[in-house]
DNA sequence: TATTGTTATACTCTATAACTATA
DNA sequence: TATAGTTATAGAGTATAACAATA
């Protein structure tokens, strides 16, 4: 007897008091942005993630860096950073270096394929930001993003 | 010859472009919140994750619904929901009864303990909510929720 | 002794595809 | 036929513990 939900005439759920908790906002937010970063992503027929490219960009401006610092910069333990760089360097983006001066670290860098698509990627970055910004004034944006460091902070001291 | 990095004097990275990224921001953000709520709920002896708290929220508020309802609600697959279900039932936290109705679907239900314990968690969730937004006044609190669901909205449209 | 990178292992979140029972 | 829930399976992200090489 039960129909099959008409999407456009499914109920909206009471979610009580969610909207007013900044977390849950934030966990909502940050999911719909990562969604649009995959399509933006998938529409131009690559593939990366905002954490990748978070990487690159840190292998690009610290070139030389050990995957302990690199794991430290990116709020990982060092085990997890292994397979992620296997999956990077094995796309040709990113070597492992021996150290010159420290025989237990690798020194990490770019290759020149890495370079040349980390400025493709950085365009569809932007494109990317500037849809997710479509809606608030550059003013606003600003605002958003300093709020966004205060509550960070707020949230580090534990 | 290189020394172990001492944490106070360990150089922070240069960055580049990312922490003009809203995107990057909002991710770092959301992954300090979510380490403030895993150790405002450990320090209390309690385990639950964000996730977990806005499920039975959801449930609460809406009591009896489905589980394809629920699925749809938190923006994840129906197969995925179940084992996040199992969980939760096993702690005696939920029950899925059968619907009077439709023989297909479960109604979903918190138990009388479930009801108990949220009541503790939406204690808990108070506390860490003052901690993260300890930085903001009550205006900034609420304008920061508005612009992020701005955001929110200007992403999903694909 | 301590550090770096790696491996082995485990847990969670996520999805797709196929199965079952019901509608 | 279509829907709801489940299972099997797989991939990515996360961690801890232990190991080899090096400091």
């Amino acid at each position: 007897m039960p129909r099959p939900p008409v999407a456009s005439l499914v109920k909206p759920l009471d979610r009580g008091v969610l909207p007013s908790l900044l977390g849950y906002v934030l966990r909502r937010t940050q999911s719909a942005v990562f969604a649009d970063f995959a399509a933006t992503f998938a529409k131009a027929g690559q593939a990366l993630t905002p954490g990748e490219f978070g990487l690159l960009v840190l292998v690009e401006r610290n070139a030389g860096l050990s995957q302990m610092a690199l794991a430290r910069a990116l709020g990982i333990d060092r085990s997890t950073l292994v397979p992620i760089l296997d999956r990077l360097q094995a796309r040709g983006l990113l070597v492992r270096r021996a150290s010159p001066t420290d025989g237990r670290t690798h020194a990490l860098g770019l290759t020149p394929s890495g370079e040349k698509a980390l400025t493709r990627f950085a365009r569809l970055v932007r494109t990317h930001e500037k849809r997710i910004a479509s809606g608030l004034s550059s003013t606003e944006t600003r605002t958003l993003i300093a709020l966004l460091e205060k509550v960070r902070s707020g949230a580090r001291s534990l």
